[in-house]
DNA sequence: GTGGTCTAGACCACC
DNA sequence: GTGGTCTAGACCACG
């Protein structure tokens, strides 16, 4: 349960949870099979509603990153090899496509863009 | 008012609409001391509320894009060289800081994140 | 609202009423850009509580079936032509997979089975 | 004890024991009078908890197809002539009422729902 | 013990 | 007014 949370970020906590739980899933530091932590430990680990919780482990099981099996817990789901590394890029790409739009419509170079994002990669 | 509202985006519109805005001015598009249609006008252009119109205004004014003058309009607001310049790098930063910070979670190499952001400008 | 729910029923409530709506849209019942009622408004009608209608109404958005835009309300998503049609039997073929196959495993012919659906399909 | 069971399904584990028997039976592959396993057996070669496999004989035991004889075991019950055959349809047509009704639902025509039970039926 | 569903009631941002 | 999120607390079926 390596998880963060931050109440002032604008994303609900929900989909924070669950983002963070797919990125160690796509990094490979939860392997096919492990067994999260039941809903309401995890809950009160994170200081959250069991709710809260529960709305995170859904949006991962839709995804297909778990398998939630009533009365034994949630499991992380196998997959082809393969298709983790691609759902990582897929992930990315999403998330990125919106930023580099904005950045071209703010009149960013290419050159200028690579720069950028170099700098901050570093932190 | 070279503006494209999309109601499927999880954005708010008044924040589409001012985003756009600024951006025409970072890229010098809309010059300092253009005025900008009466809240009215735009609301009927764009076909959206007036207190919309009115959001994105007020966004724009707080960020220093316009001055709103009681009677007059909005017009948008002068700069000292270099000033706009160095704006646009700022909001490039800060839209790109989360995401480029999610890629790395994702466990992608500053070169694979290169290869991405490169193929993504392309469009 | 054309619903009738069954606390009997072993489906869950919001998937009753979610399967209905679909059906709906699915027939044609309810056009593109059609708005449902709010929220409140269903549960009242239905007797249920708000959230039921909003897992309801979120599973809606997730098949794509409608479209949820805050402030404004929830409206049946437009599709391109033919696509319904699709979805109708793939739905439809989703659901009959599984009672072909036990069907098969009770050991009944295809004759069989097809005089069995005949009579079911009468009512 | 030929049962192939699936986690990932949303059947709970039980039931799909029960009808699987029930299927044998009434397909006469487990003739009247033939001896199921004890429940440790059945339950450690199934590799499902004791309490699974009992809640799946009870069931059985529920709906006439097996008689259990504290002290004995449990035994396929003998039907008088014809009764198999008939149990087998009532079975059918109950699994498949509410799915033909729900394709009903869905504007499928007689035809239309023939013909893709036609095609399910091949596999 | 587990997850799944349903309940009531609150606050928020957006329009 | 709308939908979106978060809260607490209950009951159920399953293993």
């Amino acid at each position: 349960m390596d998880i963060i949370i931050s109440t002032a970020s604008d994303e609900p906590i929900y989909r924070q949870i669950a983002q963070q739980i797919s990125a160690q899933i796509l990094r490979g530091d939860l392997p096919a099979g492990f067994c999260l932590p039941p809903i309401r430990t995890a809950a009160k680990e994170l200081r959250v509603s069991i709710i809260t919780v529960k709305k995170a482990w859904e949006e991962l099981a839709r995804e297909g990153f778990i398998d939630s099996i009533v009365g034994k817990g949630c499991f992380v789901a196998s997959h082809r090899p393969g298709r983790l590394d691609s759902m990582r890029f897929q992930k990315a790409r999403q998330r990125l496509l919106n930023d580099i739009e904005y950045c071209r419509s703010l009149g960013l170079t290419r050159q200028e863009l690579a720069e950028l994002i170099d700098e901050l990669y570093e932190d």
